[in-house]
DNA sequence: TCCAGCATTGCACCCGCGTGCAAATCTGTC
DNA sequence: GACAGATTTGCACGCGGGTGCAATGCTGGA
C-alpha cells in the first residue's frame, strides 16, 4: 500500500482513480464508470469502488473530465456592479439555481477597466465554459463574437446588441414606461420628469425612449435629465438640480430604484418636500430597498426569479447552430405602493 | 491543411494547440511554450505562434493546464445571502480583485438547504480550486477539512470554527461593540437595547457579549432581544415590538445595518418617534444604505476593500504545512452620521 | 450438457497540454 | 574555420479520466 515511489517526496495531495482502484482491486476503469452516469458496472463492485472512494476522499477531478466530455458544467456570469442590490439579487438567484442544477458558476466582474474585462471575458473561454450569461456591462462584441464561434452558449439580459446568435431575454421596458407616464399623469402632475443616468444601457434607453414617445402621444413634453452611473448618489444629484429649477417637476420617472432613492432623498432632506403629496415617483427595478417604509416606492418588478429560472432552463436548450432565436419577454408588473398619488386605477 | 478525419463529422469546436502548431509550421512544444510564461522560445517562432493562433482564434485550455499544473487558478468564494448588500459588496471586490490577479472565481452560495450546500462545496473540490474562501453560511466543518486535507488553501472570514487550519480575518467585533454602549450612555440614552437576529454567525454573538458586558461593567444592563434572521424585516419586527414596551428603548445598537434600517424605519412610520430625538441608533457594517439620507446611521465601518486586499495577497502566501497562523484582525471604524445624539467625542 | 445472449470487466487509446531530455541550431571566441 | 557553450527545438511521456472494443463471466433455455 505503501509504496515510495522514488527519492522526490510525493506531495500530491488529491486522491486519483487509480489509487481507487487499487484499494478496491479493481482496474481503474471501474472507477471511472462508478462515477459516470449510466455506465455499466455490477452493484458488487461498485460498492467497493466507493467504499474505497470514501477511506480515500476521493473526488472525481472535473478538469480532467471536462477534458474529454464536450462539457464542463461552468456556467460564467457576466456583470457590473455587482454591489448594486438588482444585480447582487440576480447573482443570487442564478447562483443557487446553478448549482441545484449541478452546474457551477463563475463570475466575471466587468467593473474594471477595459483591459481587464477582455481578459476576464477570454477566461471564460480558457476555462471552456459551456455558456456565458451576460447580465450587465458592455462586454465588446468581438469577444462575444468568440464565444459563440466556439461553440459557446451565449445568453444576453436586457441588452440587445446587434450580434446575432444570443439567445437574449428581456422585461417589457416599453409597455411599463409607458405605463409609468400614464399614472404620473392620473395623479394629477403637470411637470413630469424622466431621470436617467448617462450609461447607455439598452433597458434604459428604451425605458426612456417609450416614456418620452408616450408623453409625445399625449400631446406633452416632460423635462430629461441624465446624469453619471445609475446610482443613489447620481439620483441624489439631480433631484438637488431638477428640484431647484422654476419648473419644478411634480412627478418623475426614475429609470432605476437606486436613482429614484437617490432623488426622494434629496426631495425631503434638501427641499422639504413631501411624497407622493408634493411629488410622485416611480422606479424601476422593485430591489429590496423600494419595499422599505423610507421608501415605500411604487416601482416596475423584474421577475428576478423567473428570469433565473428561464435562464436555467435554456441551458438545456442548445440553440439551434445557424437560427436566431427571439428574445423572451418578461412584464415588468407594476408594484403599487404610496410614492404616487391615488390608489390603483 | 483539411483534412478531414472520418465519416463524423468532426463538430469540435475550439481550436487545440496542435492546429496552432500546423499553421505556424512549428512544434507543438513550441506553441505550448509561447504561452508559458518563462519557457524558452525564440522571438522568431513565439511571434509565428502568436499569428497563427491570433488568426485561429486559439486559447489555452486551463482544464489541461490545471490538470499537468498543480494550480487552477481558481478561487471559490462561499458565501450566503448574496443578495444582502454586505455580502454583495465582500463578492464585489473580491471578484475583481481576482481578475486583476489573473485568478478566477467560482461562487458557492450556501442559502439553500444543507445537501444543496454538501454538494457545491464539494465542486470546489472537483474543481481543483487553489483556495477556498468562506465570508458567510454554515459549510459543516467536515467538508472543511476536506479542502484542508486536499491541500486546499483555506481562508474564513469573520468566524472562528474550531477547525485549526485556515487562514481567518476578521474585524474588532468586541472593541466596536463595547464602543457602541460607551457613545449611546454618553448620548444620554437610559434605555439602552441590544438587536440581534436568531442566527448565530461568530462575528454577530461576538458583537453582542461584548456589548452586554460593556453594559454590566457600567453597572447597567441593557435589553436584548433576537428574531428571525438577520434582514431588515427582522429589524422592523423586533422594533414594532421593542418600541411597545412599557420601558421603550431610547438607545439600541443592532448588530448589522440592515437591522438598523428596519428598526429605524419601525420607530418612524409606527411609533412617529425621531432619530435621534427620541432613539439613538448604531449599526454595523456600513453597507450603502446607511448613508443614505433617509437613514443617516451611525455605525462601524467593515473595510472590505482592505479585507479583500488581504484575501488576494494570502493566496500568495500558502499556510506553513504544520502549524496554526494567528488571525488577522482588522479595526472596524466608527462612521459618525447623524443617528446618535451629540457629536464626534 | 451445451451454447446463445447479455451484463461486466479490463485494455488501450485519447482528450489538450506542460516539461525533461537529447538533438539540433546558433553564438562567440580563438 | 573550428569548437565549446548557450539557446532553441522536437520527441515522448504523463496529468486524470471517459469510452470503444474485445475478452470474460454469468444466465437461462433447449
Amino acid at each position: 500500500m505503501s509504496e515510495t515511489a522514488g527519492g522526490k517526496h510525493r506531495q500530491r495531495s488529491y486522491v486519483s482513480a487509480l489509487q481507487v482502484a487499487e484499494r478496491a482491486g479493481v482496474s481503474r476503469s471501474a472507477v471511472s464508470r462508478t462515477f459516470t452516469e449510466g455506465a455499466s458496472v455490477s452493484a458488487a463492485t461498485r460498492k467497493r469502488v466507493i467504499e474505497a472512494a470514501e477511506a480515500l476522499g476521493y473526488h472525481v477531478n472535473h478538469l480532467a473530465r471536462g477534458l474529454i466530455q464536450d462539457r464542463s458544467n461552468i456556467v460564467s456570469l457576466v456583470a457590473t456592479d455587482l454591489n448594486t442590490p438588482y444585480q447582487a439579487g440576480l447573482i443570487h438567484a442564478l447562483t443557487s439555481r446553478l448549482q441545484r442544477a449541478g452546474k457551477v458558476a463563475m463570475v466575471i466582474n466587468t467593473s474594471g477597466q477595459t483591459q481587464s474585462v477582455e481578459k476576464a471575458l477570454r477566461q471564460t473561454l480558457e476555462y471552456r465554459a459551456d455558456a456565458t450569461v451576460v447580465l450587465s456591462g458592455q462586454p465588446p462584441g468581438s469577444l462575444i463574437q468568440t464565444c459563440l464561434t466556439n461553440g459557446q452558449h451565449v445568453i444576453m439580459l436586457n441588452r440587445d446588441d446587434a450580434v446575432p446568435g444570443p439567445d437574449r431575454l428581456m422585461v417589457t421596458n416599453r409597455a411599463a414606461a409607458r405605463e409609468a407616464f400614464l399614472h404620473l399623469q392620473a395623479a394629477g402632475c403637470r411637470q413630469i420628469a424622466l431621470v436617467a443616468s448617462e450609461v447607455g444601457t439598452a433597458s434604459v434607453v428604451a425605458r426612456e425612449e417609450a416614456f418620452v414617445a408616450a408623453a409625445a402621444e399625449a400631446g406633452t413634453t416632460v423635462q430629461v435629465a441624465h446624469f453619471g452611473p445609475t446610482t443613489y448618489a447620481s439620483g441624489r444629484a439631480l433631484g438637488r438640480q431638477m428640484l431647484a429649477r422654476p419648473q419644478r417637476p411634480d412627478g418623475v420617472f426614475c429609470v432605476t430604484d437606486l436613482l429614484a432613492c437617490g432623488f426622494m432623498d434629496a426631495a425631503r432632506s434638501e427641499f422639504g418636500l413631501s411624497i407622493p403629496d408634493d411629488l410622485c415617483v416611480i422606479g424601476f427595478d422593485d430591489i429590496e430597498q423600494a419595499g422599505w417604509s423610507s421608501f415605500d416606492l411604487t416601482t416596475f418588478r423584474q421577475p428576478i426569479d423567473q428570469i433565473a429560472a428561464r435562464i436555467i432552463s435554456l441551458l438545456d436548450e442548445p440553440p439551434p447552430p445557424g437560427t436566431q432565436r427571439e428574445p423572451i419577454a418578461f412584464p415588468a408588473e407594476l408594484i403599487w405602493r404610496r410614492s404616487v398619488r391615488g390608489t390603483r386605477r
